[in-house]
DNA sequence: TCGTTTATGTTACCATTGGTTACTTATATT
DNA sequence: AATATAAGTAACCAATGGTAACATAAACGA
């Protein structure tokens, strides 16, 4: 905690920080392989140490996911603060920026993304903690459909609902590009990816009242991002 | 091949088809855990046999889950042709019933979907045909959305890019739909699940030359499926 | 400064897994 | 009936997740 020897070569005895360090790695190899196929002692190999030092810092491989999980989470939720905090304090866009958030996410944190929504080999019931999250994440979104409501730019009804439909394409878009990583998923090899925003801002033409024209519509699909190759 | 012996007690020595028995056992695995975690003794137990009886059937574990593979993407196809020709002949219906097939193939065939669409522990780089067979179902997609083109009902432009969209939220709600099969992940414990052919409706939504109502969007979202506790 | 405690790693082991090989038992063929 | 072949088994292998006993380094109190 001292910053110590630091690293002076490789060989150390106490890792300067192994518990982040191997947190780290199987995040990295997660996201090359689209999930959590890793094997502890290449993990401890990776890093550089044996694979039964894993187990002073978590009680298992199930643990040391768990806490991967738990930081992803707060991740995402930081994304969404932040999207927020960027974006026009107008609900609407408000409520663009949460999509986006979702979508951007997985782009730049495939791992986590993996992790996060894909089941994994152990748990048998027990949720760590895993729901409750979710529900967080959602609830924001609903809070700021609940606020576009107020002000009659989204029509009326149970947010959740609303919510419900509204999440399935960024979370679409999300899975996507958290297994496609690696070029073996079907639709990425194709220019077909809508750029995230415009993604964020289609997707929630239904729910809104005043609703742009086909025409800027059409813009919106095909303005941006004049996808390389076509 | 004959009918033979038929099955008299468990203790047969040759299993009438241990081949499809293997891969249906496999195929109930996977959508019990979300993904194909596995042991392939297991999977032998279930089926009664030896581990080692499976290699008589397939190269390894990898071409097990490959056979699996092709025959979900058959099926996949099956889907959307059976759901396109049980909907009305009008391009619009047409459209709407491939959102339907894809989200009712995952919710009939969640170990399917989980299979098709989530990476593997194995395969390094060469993709067993995958990516052709998404193209197919992909394929079926642009076609149908071009024909939409053609009548003036969607809004003209590269149909890929459409597609791109369209199949964004079909797809995040099949993988909740595959993933959560077991109650661990988040939204599914929600009433917030639209039903399918709403999603689908409301999907394209954003696409159309004339749209349905702020009113009529509401009637859709709200109308259908009351949401068992609210 | 030194010795002891405690945190951190390592080595050696275990049962289970995917996979292979040599052997056994059914079934089909003549 | 004899035999070739398809299907299954048993015994093994290296690698895996996990545990326990041992080793080393750091932290601390005198």
């Amino acid at each position: 905690m001292q910053e110590s020897s630091a690293r002076l070569g490789k060989a150390q005895y106490h890792h300067p920080n192994l518990r982040q360090a191997l947190l780290d790695q199987a995040l990295l190899m997660i996201a090359e392989s689209g999930g959590p196929h890793f094997s502890l002692r290449e993990l401890a190999k990776e890093v550089g140490t044996t694979h039964a030092a894993v187990y002073r810092h978590f009680a298992d491989r199930s643990a040391l996911l768990d806490a991967l999980t738990a930081s992803g989470f707060a991740r995402l939720s930081s994304y969404q603060q932040r999207e927020l905090d960027k974006a026009d304090p107008e609900p609407l866009e408000q409520l663009v920026a949460l999509g986006l958030a979702y979508v951007r996410f997985a782009i730049e944190n495939p791992g986590f993304f993996a992790l996060l929504f894909n089941a994994r080999p152990d748990e048998a019931t027990a949720d760590s903690g895993r729901d409750s999250h979710s529900e967080d994440v959602l609830n924001t979104l609903i809070g700021t459909i609940q606020a576009c409501q107020r002000e009659g730019i989204v029509i009326p009804g149970d947010a959740r609902r609303l919510a419900g439909y509204l999440i399935m394409a960024p979370h679409g878009y999300a899975h996507y590009v958290a297994q496609g990583h690696k070029p073996r998923v079907s639709l990425q090899n194709l220019p077909i990816f809508p750029d995230p925003e415009t993604l964020a801002r289609i997707d929630l033409i239904p729910l809104l009242v005043n609703r742009p024209s086909p025409e800027e519509v059409s813009r919106l699909y095909f303005a941006a991002r004049p996808s390389e190759t076509s």
